[in-house]
DNA sequence: TATTATTGTATCTAACCGATACAATAGAAA
DNA sequence: TTTCTATTGTATCGGTTAGATACAATAATA
């Protein structure tokens, strides 16, 4: 078992955190990055702390860029969680002691934190997956078959889809999520996985085509047998 | 000049603030709460810290309900800022000189500070506004007329009025600006002021009366010469 | 060449919104 | 009392939009 460090009280803001939810799509449903503790059995929501001299913007788009290797990140803040009973205490103990590190009770880490909650959205094809000094393993977890999160984070869950379900019509959600040229069906199932419904096809693509928002490019031969759908890239580049 | 008490560094979460842009209805305009810090001429929202042992949801409620004197208060988190540039220093040692307290560089107060912006709805004739400690002048203020605002306290605003908007159709938003009985031209006016635009009579009352959420009472005679409108109140409590 | 699944688009209908019209007032003016 | 005026409550017309349905145009297979 490797050693780990935790992070050191001076460089941060007491008491303060940040969450982000990433969500990736594969092609066929909605993922988001969970990362376990090795051998604790606890799994949460990716984060960290803020630097003294960082914006907090800043910090979660370092952190989500650490994680998945891009640049290219959507990030919205959701919401902040800031009710008294967060800390960590036991969590953090499960994995200082696995690690055989030792952890006093008046650790800064120990503490009640406050937590900012952001979704991230990003091109799932692009991601390598980094693990932190905190030694964890990371991956990608369906919506549906999310294992049981520490603290409040399956809340912060929730809130994360919700505010992006509200944003969806208004932000061009599907540009990060998708490749540079998609198909209006790749683009329908995003919605879809997004608003969890399905959507009617005929109306789904006039309301896009009207938006006036799509380029469309040549058609994409899959080898099935019917008719080639044509690819599409957003035009607000 | 009245001695100030400056909060304890040992009560609060250091770097840890929250504001609230609270909204009053008086009948023909949005009104915000606005305090002055005496002689100084800084203006702010009103706002406060989170002590250890306290939810942040219920510090600001708190807060609001100590500035008010209300209890029915509809509370919505907008936005957190987490810009490192945000520091009081300038504004606190205004404040301290005027009231002839001393105050160190390395106050906890003079520090960066993390803010979570909140918007609040209230009755406004039921409202006597209430000065703090810290010896500041309190007020209504038109969104139109707003002075200066210390920090990003103006951005602030801007984003309560935004969600505040977003929220305007699913969350009863008149039910804590309006009296118990009102008009269906007082809740347009309502609606209109949040939404700074102006709306068909006729359209707005069918959609209001199609949603089935309020009441109809007796007829309001306001003394005009023209019919009298009917009374409503919200059904839903 | 016929078959099959899918795509792109047109058409029909129901719901909804803005615009318009108009009757029903409540009080003032004549 | 009668007339007048401003406002309110509601009905109706026309345009827009979404769901439902229909259907032609494929791309590969049988």
């Amino acid at each position: 078992m490797k050693k780990i460090v935790l992070p050191k009280k001076e460089d941060f803001i007491p008491h303060l955190a940040y969450d982000a939810v990433i969500f990736g799509f594969n092609g066929t449903e909605l993922k988001i990055v969970v990362l376990e503790y090795q051998k604790t059995h606890h799994f949460a929501l990716p984060g960290g702390f803020v630097q003294y001299n960082q914006n907090l913007d800043d910090a979660v788009y370092q952190s989500v860029k650490n994680r998945t290797g891009l640049t290219d990140i959507q990030l919205e803040q959701c919401h902040t969680f800031g009710n008294q009973k967060r800390r960590n205490k036991k969590v953090l103990k499960d994995i200082c002691k696995v690690h055989d590190h030792q952890i006093n009770d008046d650790h800064w880490l120990l503490d009640r934190f406050i937590s900012v909650c952001y979704y991230a959205l990003l091109n799932f094809e692009e991601v390598t997956l980094q693990s932190d000094g905190l030694s964890d393993s990371i991956g990608w977890y369906s919506l549906d078959e999310l294992p049981e999160l520490i603290l409040d984070h399956k809340e912060m869950v929730s809130k994360a889809l919700e505010v992006l379900q509200k944003n969806l019509d208004e932000k061009l959600v599907g540009m990060n999520l998708l490749p540079e040229k998609f198909t209006m069906k790749d683009l329908q199932t995003v919605y879809e996985s997004i608003l969890q419904k399905k959507l009617v096809r005929t109306a789904f693509q006039r309301k896009i085509l009207a938006k006036d928002i799509l380029v469309r490019h040549e058609k994409k031969y899959t080898g099935k047998a019917h008719k080639a759908p044509y690819l599409y890239s957003f035009n607000s580049a």
